[in-house]
DNA sequence: TCTGGGGTCCTAGGACCC
DNA sequence: TCTGGGGTCCTAGGACCC
């Protein structure tokens, strides 16, 4: 029998926001940025979620909500910093962690015991030691398997610890709503409502067959997990295996929808830079590149170019990107631009002698010209596409420059 | 309500090959 | 000519997560 932590970290941006600012301990805040602005909410403080202000939540609307909350652009890197502390702290308990996100891991504690006592011992020890060494609170969810482990620690907010006791998981999960289960989101749950089935029980009590015809795979996938069980799901597999990333990408929203082609191609040239940045800090190939568009009416395309060779410069991704956007754009305004590599190889394509030592030029150009960013920031270097035009959008867009909290790698 | 940005996984269809 | 079956690669879209 297993023992999976999951924790949780409590409001991490905006508890974050509060160490580096006391004073706004308590009060009603919002990370994500100006509430005039396209964006939506990246963390809500416990005091303005009682006016209905959530994590996802279009800006505007939080204002409307709450027009007295404070707004926060927030601080990437200084939450990068409070993340790699947790996690230093973690690794002292299990060396089996993995960060799901910024802001939440999960441990492998089967046989600490001697080490760390049972589990909600153990547990209150790591919850202290976070607490201390981070100035944050956590929640602390334990279980048999990483889908109880990550319920619990949901059931535990905020800062808690709870134990859902191995054979007890069917019965603990049978009343919780069906949106509690990982995976099940605002689509399934309203096919499910519409079905009549609200709460796990209600999901673990259908025959399968039934589930097939209805939900396919899934709808088995779904029994299972009512049940309390990982077997089958992507949430099934050792915990703390380093996994290489499947695509990089990057997006841009306007803060005014655009058709002023000069300015979606600079655009365009520079999010192709930042992706084989990426590419090159990775050390891959890419071979395919996809081009994202979305029109005012958020109407959105994507369409996808695979190069015969892979490569991670700049002026190939651009090559195709723009390739794509010139064969597909419809000429209305544009809402957002995003340029995505994925299908990765470890080495760059086929090509001759020659080709190759340009290549290394290239790339050795490019890490150099990365590395220069880094120090003057990001307008000090670009491509020629990129310069026309492209300076004061450069400076000015994305203010926030919030990473979001996508899956991070250790 | 007027909807970010970074990811993962899944499905489904067509091209192509044997 | 009236037609199968499997495998792989590619593309597009969508659900979901933080």
């Amino acid at each position: 029998m297993k023992t999976i932590f999951h924790v949780d970290m409590d409001a991490f941006f905006v508890s974050v926001e509060e160490l580096l600012d006391p004073s706004l301990k308590g009060k009603p805040v919002v990370v994500g940025g100006r509430p005039d602005q396209r964006g939506v909410v990246s963390a809500a403080s416990y005091a303005v979620r009682k006016f209905g202000v959530h994590s996802a939540m279009p800006l505007r609307t939080a204002y409307k909500l709450c027009p007295q909350a404070v707004f926060l652009d927030g601080h990437p890197h200084r939450y990068r910093e409070y993340s790699d502390q947790a996690y230093a702290v973690l690794q002292r308990f299990s060396p089996r962690v993995e960060m799901a996100s910024i802001d939440e891991a999960y441990l492998d504690m089967t046989g600490t015991g001697r080490l760390h006592g049972p589990p909600l011992a153990a547990a209150h020890k790591l919850h202290e030691a976070v607490k201390r060494e981070t100035g944050l609170n956590c929640s602390i969810g334990i279980g048999a398997s990483r889908l109880i482990a990550k319920v619990a620690s949901d059931a535990a907010k905020p800062n808690g610890v709870l134990f859902v006791l191995p054979g007890a998981e069917a019965r603990w999960l049978a009343p919780l709503e069906v949106r509690k289960i990982p995976g099940i989101g605002k689509v399934t749950e309203k096919r499910l409502h519409d079905l009549g089935i609200r709460r796990v029980g209600d999901l673990a009590r259908l025959d399968e067959a039934f589930l097939d015809a209805q939900f396919g795979l899934w709808g088995r996938a779904m029994a299972g997990k009512a049940r309390g069980e990982d077997a089958g799901s992507w949430f099934d597999g050792a915990i703390g295996e380093e996994e290489a990333p499947k695509s990089i990408s990057h997006e841009h929203t306007y803060d005014q929808d655009t058709a002023d082609r000069e300015r979606l191609y600079s655009t365009l040239a520079r999010l192709c830079q930042m992706v084989g940045r990426r590419l090159r800090e990775h050390g891959l190939f890419t071979r395919t590149v996809q081009l994202k568009l979305r029109y005012q009416d958020f109407g959105t395309i994507t369409r996808a170019h695979t190069l015969a060779h892979a490569t991670r410069l700049d002026t190939d991704l651009h090559r195709a990107a723009r390739a794509l956007f010139d064969a597909n754009w419809s000429g209305m305004p544009v809402r957002l631009l995003g340029v995505q590599a994925s299908s990765f190889e470890a080495r760059q394509g086929q090509m001759s002698l020659l080709d190759q030592e340009q290549e290394e030029r290239w790339t050795k150009a490019l890490s150099a010209a990365d590395q220069v960013r880094d120090r003057f920031g990001e307008s000090a270097v670009s491509l020629a596409r990129g310069l026309k035009g492209g300076f004061r959008e450069r400076v000015h867009e994305n203010p926030a420059g919030l990473p979001g909290k996508g899956p991070r790698k250790k």
